[in-house]
DNA sequence: TATGAATGAGTATTCATTCAT
DNA sequence: CATGAATGAATACTCATTCAT
C-alpha cells in the first residue's frame, strides 16, 4: 500500500492532498486527449486550476504527474472493484460476478485506464515497481477468488493454470480498452463479458 | 497490402527503399532503447548512417519514421508467421501449430512488437487505419483457421465466439511481451504457449 | 558612517537589527558557499531561522541583503582593525603593526574579503557609493599613519606618493584572499607580510 | 597552450573558429554591461547576429561562453604585451618597459580585463584550471625578466621576493582597473605607470 | 509580526524541420 | 542526391516577490 513519496514544497499534507486531486483530474484529462509527452506542464497548471509556479509547489518533474495519475487510476478501479466484490455465497458465483464487476469497472473508466496502460513506459523508473505493485494486488485478489473455487471443487486447475487465468481474466478486461476498436464491432459489453467468463472458465 | 504513402523528395524507388530500409533498422533500435518520443530525427539519421538532410529526403516528418518502424515489424511478423503455417492436415491440429507458431514469432520479436504496441498511440492520424488493417488480417488469418476447425465439426464455436476466441489468442501472444514481468516469474515460453492453446481451445 | 536605508515593513528597530544579524550570518555563509546568484531567498531564509515572508518584512529586495552583508563585512574589518591599532609610539612602527594587522584580519576573514569583493558589481547601484566610502574611511586610516611617519620624518614620500602606497597596502592585502591559489604555495602569511611590508615601505 | 575543448555540433574547424569569434565579441560587450549571471544567452546569440539555436551549435552551455570570453582576452592581453616586449637591452630597462606596457595593454582593455577578474569565480569549474595556467604564464614571463635583472645584478632580490614582486606588478596593474574609481581621482595613467614601477622596483 | 502558499515572468536548452551549397 | 548549418518555436523548470491569513 505504500506509495512513492512525490516531493513537495508545501508543508500542509491536506492542501497537497487537495491539489494534487486537482492536477490528477487535470491531467487526466490532458493525457486522454493527447497523451503524456504531447502535454505541457503549463496546460496541467491551468486545467488543475492554478499556475505553473504552484504546480511545481506540489510535484518536483512533470513526470511525477503521470505517477499520481496512473497510481489514482489503480487506485479507483481497485477500490470500486472491492466495493462490488461479495464476500459469502458459492465461490464459483463469486468469481463469475468477480470478473463481470471486473470489466464493468474498466468499461466505466475506459479512458483513463488506457492512460495507463500506455504510458506506463513513461514512467519514473523509481515510480515503476509502485505501479506494478498495484498490479500485483489486483492479480493477488482474483486469484484468492479462483482458489476458493478450488477448495469448493468447483474448478479443476493446477496452480500454475491458476496463476494463467488470472492473468487472462485482467488482460480481458483491458483488451476491452485497447482493442475497443475491433471488439466493439461485434460485441456488446455484455456480450464480451458473458462470452468471456465462459471462455475464461471452461466449465 | 496497400500502404500509407510517405512523401519523398527522391524519385528513385529503388533508392528510397533502400534508405528506408536503413532507417527502419536503425529507428528500430532507438524506439526499443529509449522510445519514439525520447529519441531525436538526428539519433535515427546517425543510426541510418546518413545526414539529417538525407533522412528528410526519405521522410516527410519524425512520425513517419513510426509508422514506417511499425509497419515494418507487422510484416515481419506477418511474413515470418505465413512462413511456419501448414495449409494441409487436421484443422485442429494447424490451429494448435499456428498459435504456437504466432507465440515463438512474437517471442523472437519481443521488443520489436513492444514498441509496436506501445507507440501506436503516436502514430500520425492518417496512418493508424493502415496499421490496424495490418492487424485485422492477422485476424482474419487466424479466423480462417478457426472456421476450418469448425467445418471439421472439431470446434463447436459460433462466428461469435470464433471472433472472440481469435481476438484472445493474439492478445494472449501480445501478452507474453507486456506481462513478461509477471509471467517469467512463473512460465517459460513452452509451458505458457502449451496452457494458453489449452486454455483458449478447450477441448 | 551612514548607512543606506534599507526598507523594512518592521517598526521595531531592535527586532530589524536582530533579525539583520541573523540575515547576515546565514546569508555569508550561502555566498561564500555558492556565490550571490546562486543563493535564493528561500535558501537565505531558512538558513535565517526563518521563513521567506519574514525575511521579506526586513528587505526590500534579494540585492539588499548582499548590502547588508559587504556592508557587516566592512564593518567588522574595521572594527577589528581598529581594535589593533596603536596611538602611541613611533609613527614607522605604527604603520608597520598597523600593516601586520591589517594583513592578519583579512586572513582570518578570508571567505567574507572574498565575497566582498566579488560580488560588489552585484550591488545595488544606490549603496554602491556606501560601500566605497567604507573603502575610502580605510584608506584614509592608513594614511594617517603614513603622515605621521613623514611628520617624523622617517618617510620621505610626497602626498601622490603616500596616496600609492595607501592603496598598494590596502591591495596588498585583498591580494592574499584572490590570489591566494598562487601566493600559498610560495609564502606561509608571515612571509607574506613581512616581505610586503619591506616592499610597501622601502626603508 | 592547450585549451578546455568546448563542444560544438558543427564540424566545420574554421566556421567554429569564426562562429566563436562572433559570440565573444557580442559576449564580452554584454558582460561589460550587464555581467555574466544578467545577461541572457538570447541576448549572446542576438548580440553574436544569429539565432539561439545556432548559438547552441557552438557551445554547449551558457557558462562555456564565459569561458571562450575569459580565454580570449587572457590571450589578446598575452598577445598585445608579447608584441612590446623587448628582448634586448639592459634588463633592468627591459623590466620597466614590460610594466609599462603590461599597464598600457590593461588600461586599454579595462573593460575586458574587468569582466575577466570579475566573473573568474562563474566559470565552469573544469575549465578554472586552464584559465589560472593562462596567468602563470603571464607570472612566468615577469619572472624571467625579473631574473635577467638579477643576473645583470642590477637588482638583488631572493627568490621568493621576486616571486613577490612579480605578482606585486601584475596587480597593480590589475589594480588600475577595479580601483579606478578611486585611483582616477588622483593620477593619470602616466602618473600611475611611473610611480608604481618606482615603488616596486625601489632602485 | 510571522508564515508559507501562490504567482508568473523569466531562462537555459532542445529539436524538428528547412534550405543553400 | 547528399550534406549539415541555421532556425526559432517550444518546453520544463526556477525563483524573486507578494499577500491573505
Amino acid at each position: 500500500m505504500e506509495k512513492k513519496n512525490v516531493p513537495s514544497l508545501v508543508k500542509d499534507q491536506q492542501l497537497i492532498h487537495k491539489r494534487r486531486e486537482q492536477i490528477i483530474k487535470g491531467a487526466v484529462r490532458l493525457f486522454i486527449e493527447k497523451g503524456f509527452h504531447r502535454t505541457t506542464t503549463r496546460e496541467i497548471a491551468k486545467e488543475s486550476g492554478f499556475s505553473i509556479g504552484t504546480l511545481y509547489e506540489y510535484i518536483g518533474k512533470k513526470e511525477d504527474v503521470l505517477y499520481l495519475v496512473c497510481d489514482a487510476i489503480y487506485d479507483e478501479v481497485t477500490e470500486r472493484l472491492k466495493k462490488q466484490l461479495h464476500t459469502t455465497g458459492p465461490a464459483l458465483q463469486r468469481l463469475k460476478e468477480a470478473i463481470r464487476a471486473y470489466f464493468l469497472v474498466i468499461d466505466s473508466m475506459q479512458e483513463e485506464v488506457l492512460v495507463m496502460y500506455q504510458e506506463t513506459k513513461s514512467l519514473p523508473k523509481e515510480t515503476l515497481p509502485y505501479v506494478l505493485k498495484k498490479e500485483t494486488e489486483m492479480v493477488d485478489m482474483m486469484e484468492e477468488i479462483l482458489a476458493d473455487c478450488k477448495k469448493e471443487n468447483v474448478l479443476n486447475l493446477s496452480e500454475k493454470e491458476m496463476k494463467l487465468v488470472t492473468h487472462n481474466i485482467l488482460v480481458a478486461g483491458q483488451m476491452w480498452t485497447f482493442r475497443r476498436w475491433a471488439l466493439r464491432r461485434h460485441f456488446t459489453l455484455e456480450e464480451y463479458i458473458d462470452m468471456q467468463i465462459k471462455q475464461l472458465i471452461s466449465t
